[in-house]
DNA sequence: TCAGTTTGTTTAAACGATTAAGCATATCTT
DNA sequence: AAGATATGCTTAATCGTTTAAACAAACTGA
């Protein structure tokens, strides 16, 4: 591989010492007073020989990589390759780069990506933090690390976050559904501790219990993420046999979809037998028939406000941002 | 920001040169020859300290950073979302690290993702080049950097690939359309000299030429990248109302989904009307009404295979690798 | 006993950039 | 004319590793 061309290149070719070259390529000329001639001549030299700065060389010495950590449950979920779509170009505005890391909603994944990217001295994280991170991401924050959390947080961690307001999200989509004669009203959702799925289901049930819906009509199926499939299966099928339950309200993008399988394998009509709504957005929500009702995230903001306040918080300016997104509640076909 | 641990610190704290604590950390005491004891101290320092390598000092010195650039053309599509994953999962078990960028299809934008990935001196790239990148791909290869295509190649260019057979996938497709009885069937793919997209359209053509179809009646609608959706909607509002087109054949994951959404949108019936074939697999084409017949690709094959071609050609052990993965054809109810 | 080997360690250069500090000249100022 | 100031450039340290080469001490064998 020719090797590439470095600063010491462009200082032999003009015949300066390779510290007026650095001035001159990062424009510093006038500041540091180099001669006009002189920086006409390692300009051109420049241009002529291609040069393309050293990344790795300037990370080391400035100790700054401008690169950004992210990571995302799972980059192959549609609500995180959007999102990691929206951040990487708006990181790249700045001039920095993303690396990308799926945790799985696995503590110890996450742990030995956290490592990883540290390694790699990235200049700060944007997570989504998986249960039982709390140690790790309290350990960044005690190294003064720009982190920001996404999607979730830990309420006890004094973290920087952007995250949509859940518990009003699940609040007024449970509302809707009581709105429209719905009574009987359960919600699918992951069993976890985490504060977003503890607010989605909070929503819910201060919104039965504020329309004084008896207390032993709210239900909320929490579903271990590794067995998403069955468990929806039994949920579903049960629900098909003993026809009480008008409508379903899902927690999560994943679920939703899980959720539709299930529904169409035990014939469950939508929205005749069952309303339904769903979480996030999803070209199947599309396609499902009728057209999936659903809680939409504001993605793009989330990107972008998050993209902005890690990029604040590295650069020294910014302050505590705790950031709380309002959702949109698009509707469709699937609810009565 | 408390500043990391270095090598010189657990040097001073077990009293020898960094030299000893690089050997020893990097597992070369044996040969090396460093005292027993030493080596037990400092091990015990290192994890003391928890000590962790700059990964940057090392890349610096070393002229690799256990990276790969991966160029793709839009991260946020559910096929590549996926491929990357894929591709992320396999990196990361040979201790490298995955940069992405997505390229919208557009050859100056790919062209400045390559610029930023190699001035972070990535070790290699995967890319998904698009139009117009030939040249870009050639003085890649000049460079000698290991480069390998995926989803499509340049013929001209002698490069290592992983495709999928695209002549025989579509091939196959289009004779078992016939098989099933059609006889004017349309295809719909972008307007693109991308080989991938050439072969699925001459895969198609043969097939019909060989069943014997009148020339006339063979037809590719070849749409523009930027404008899919209002062609789209233009192409099946004419199919609904001449009905004399037996099936539409889709040429990629993304032009099938919007080909969905007209064909819902224009009421026409599948399978009665019009038999459809999908490319690629997608959430969505399960809860289309009928689900969708489609051409899938081996993503796990495709993306495990690229890494370790590339990372053979990185550790300089690999010959010329130009992979065709063959397709399935998964049968389901959108053809008559 | 002494050259040769083995064992264990240090030294120092290198990777490519940044940047504080120093060193000449030239130009003012009075 | 002498000191001050401006101008234009170089020197060299530094970031944290890796690694060839040198070095020192202990051991070997005849």
């Amino acid at each position: 591989m020719a090797k590439k061309v470095s600063l010491k290149d462009i200082a032999n070719k003009v015949g300066v010492s390779t510290a007026l070259v650095s001035y001159v390529l990062n424009g510093l000329e006038k500041e540091k007073r180099v001669g006009q001639e002189v920086v006409t001549r390692i300009r051109e030299a420049a241009r002529d020989l291609n040069y393309q700065p050293n990344q790795i060389a300037r990370s080391l010495r400035k100790g700054s990589t401008n690169t950004i950590g992210l990571i995302v449950a799972d980059i192959a979920n549609p609500f995180f390759a959007h999102l990691a779509r929206i951040i990487e170009d708006e990181a790249i505005k700045y001039n920095y780069v993303v690396i990308i890391g799926s945790s799985d909603e696995n503590a110890s994944k996450s742990e030995s990506l956290v490592e990883t990217l540290l390694n790699r001295q990235v200049d700060g994280f944007i997570i989504v933090p998986a249960e039982g991170c709390n140690r790790q991401v309290e350990s960044l924050l005690q190294k003064e690390l720009p982190v920001i959390l996404i999607d979730r947080y830990f309420p006890e961690l004094a973290t920087n976050f952007v995250i949509l307001d859940n518990y009003q999200a699940t609040y007024e989509a449970t509302t809707y559904l009581i709105g429209r004669g719905c009574r009987k009203i359960e919600m699918i959702a992951y069993k976890s501790p985490l504060i977003h799925m503890q607010e989605r289901m909070r929503g819910y049930r201060e919104a039965m219990a504020a329309k004084g819906i008896d207390e032993n009509d709210i239900c909320i199926h929490e579903i271990d993420y590794h067995q998403v499939g069955a468990q929806m299966g039994k949920i579903m099928g049960e629900l098909k046999r003993n026809k009480d339950t008008d409508a379903i309200l899902f927690a999560t993008n994943a679920l939703s979809i899980a959720g539709l399988y299930a529904i169409r394998e035990n014939k469950i009509r939508i929205p005749e037998e069952l309303s339904v709504i769903g979480f996030d957005g999803n070209e199947a929500f599309d396609f499902f028939d009728p057209p999936l009702t659903f809680i939409q995230q504001p993605l793009e903001e989330m990107g972008k406000e998050s993209v902005r306040v890690l990029l604040e918080q590295i650069k020294g300016t910014g302050k505590a941002a705790q950031v709380k997104l309002k959702h949109e509640l698009i509707r469709r076909g699937s609810c009565r």
